[in-house]
DNA sequence: AATTTAAATTGATAAATGTCAATCTAAATT
DNA sequence: AATTTAGATTGACATTTATCAATTTAAATT
C-alpha cells in the first residue's frame, strides 16, 4: 500500500459519472478527503460485516463483488471495472458492509470519507441524483442476475457468463481468464465440478476453445442460443 | 376506481417514513399532486415495461411485487403492506417500470406525480436521504432473497416462506392465506406441484395444519430449523 | 530440478428435482 | 341445484443435478 497520492482529482480522467457535477471547490474537497489504496489479487477491499466509513471510486484493475452465504458458500454478484463508484446498500442504513469486494487483478481505488460525501450530497443535488441513478443501476443488475439464476439451467448460466466475460469484462474474444474456476462457480452458483464439465462439453462441441486459461469463443451464436434457451 | 379524495395529507397517518420530513407547504404540494386509487384483487397496480409517471404510497391492502421472467415464469420478490413507499429501480434511469405490482387483497394507494416528487427532493435533502434509505432497504431485501433462493433447498424455502407469511405479512399464527398456491410457487421459485407436496409433508409430520386456506404453524421450531438447514 | 501444494478434471453414484398426466376439490356461472 | 371452469393434489417417471472419491494437471516452494 502507498499512502502518498499519485493522482489529482482536478485532472483525473478515471472518475465515475457520479462526480461529474462537482465545482472546483467541491473537487478540491474530495481531493483533500480521499486516500489512494492499491490491492493485490486476493486482497479484500471491503469486507461484509465491517463498519462502512468510505465510499469508493474504483479506477484500476478487476474486482469481484461477493455475497457471503452460509457454510462458506459465496456468490459473485458482479465484477467491477473502472470507472465504478461503489457505496453499498448499508449506506444511509446502518453503515455496515453487506457485500465483500475482493481484488482479482491488481487494483487501485480512491476511498472517500463517507461523511464528507454525505454532506456534499446535501448541497449538490445533482451529485445526489447521480448517486441515486448509480444505486438504481445496481438494483437492475441484481434483478437481472436473479432472473438468470432462477430461470436458466446450468448450461445456460455458463454460456451467459462466458459471453459476459468476453463482451463486458475482458472486452476481447480470445480472452485470458484471470478469474479461477471457483470464481466461475461462484458467479454461476454452480458446483465447480459442473462448471468444469460444461466447459469441457462446450469445447468438445467446438463452441469454444480453451488452453491455459485462454478462452476463445468460436460459435458465439450457439452460446447465445444456449444462454437464451438453456 | 374513485377519483375524488377521501384523505388529507396533513392528517394522514398512513404515510411512509419517506414523507416525514416535509413542512406544511410541501405536504400541501403533495396533496395537490396526488391521486387516490383503489384496486381489486388481481388488478395490476404497476406493469413492468410501461412508462413510469408516479411514485406510490401504499396505504391499504396487500400486493405482490413480481419480476416477470421468460415463458410466463414470474418471481415474487416481495409482498407489500402499508405503509410502503415504492418508486422502483427505473427512477432516475429510463423512467420505466421494471417490476410488476399486483393487488392480492383490495388495495388503496396514492400516486404522486414523479416530477413533483423529484423537484421536492432537490429542495429537501432529508426527504432525498429518506428516499435513499428506502432504496437501500429494497436492495438488502433483494440480496437476502437471492441468498435464500441460491442456498436453500425446496423444503427450506417453503418453511421460510411460511414463517415470513405468518410473522411479517399476516402477523398472526393461524393465518388465512389470501395468496394462492401459484403465488407461493412464484415466491419460492418452485413448481406448484412441489409446493403442494411439501406442504402436505409438513402437515403429515404435524409441523403445520391446513384447512380451507387457513394455515396453522404448530411446530415453529421445526420450521425454523428446516428453513435454516434445508 | 525435485518436491510439495493447490487447483482442475473426470468418473460413479445417489439424491433431488421438474414434468407430464390424471384425479380430486372448490369455486363460479348458468 | 346442475354444470362448468379453474385450481389444487397426487402419482409416476425421466432427467437433472450435487456430492464423493480418484486422478490428473498446474503452480508454488524448497
Amino acid at each position: 500500500m502507498e499512502f502518498h497520492k499519485t493522482l489529482d482529482c482536478s485532472t483525473c480522467s478515471m472518475a465515475s459519472p457520479v462526480f461529474c457535477f462537482l465545482n472546483h471547490q467541491e473537487v478540491a474537497k474530495i481531493d483533500d478527503n480521499r486516500i489512494e489504496v492499491s490491492f493485490n489479487p486476493g486482497d479484500t477491499i471491503m469486507k461484509s460485516g465491517t463498519p462502512k466509513t468510505h465510499v469508493m471510486s474504483f479506477y484500476q484493475g478487476l474486482a469481484k463483488v461477493t455475497l457471503e452465504g452460509k457454510d462458506g458458500k459465496n456468490f459473485i454478484l458482479d465484477f467491477i471495472r473502472p470507472q465504478t463508484f461503489f457505496s453499498g446498500p448499508g449506506f444511509f442504513f446502518d453503515n455496515k458492509h453487506y457485500l465483500t469486494i475482493t481484488a482479482v487483478e491488481p487494483c487501485k481505488v480512491c476511498l472517500i470519507d463517507m461523511d464528507i460525501f454525505f454532506q456534499m450530497m446535501k448541497d449538490n443535488f445533482e451529485m445526489a441524483f447521480a448517486f441515486m441513478e448509480n444505486s438504481n443501476k445496481f438494483i437492475m443488475n441484481l434483478i437481472h442476475k436473479m432472473e438468470s439464476l432462477l430461470i436458466k439451467h446450468h448450461h445456460g448460466r455458463v454460456a451467459e457468463s462466458l459471453l459476459y466475460l468476453s463482451g463486458v469484462i475482458y472486452q476481447s474474444n480470445p480472452f485470458n481468464m484471470s478469474i479461477s474456476r471457483k470464481d466461475l462457480s461462484d458467479l454461476t452458483a454452480l458446483p465447480k465440478e459442473s462448471v468444469s464439465r460444461i466447459l469441457q462439453e462446450f469445447k468438445n462441441e467446438g463452441i469454444i476453445n480453451m488452453k491455459d486459461n485462454t478462452v476463445h469463443i468460436l460459435k458465439e451464436d450457439s452460446l447465445m442460443q444456449i444462454s437464451q434457451n438453456g
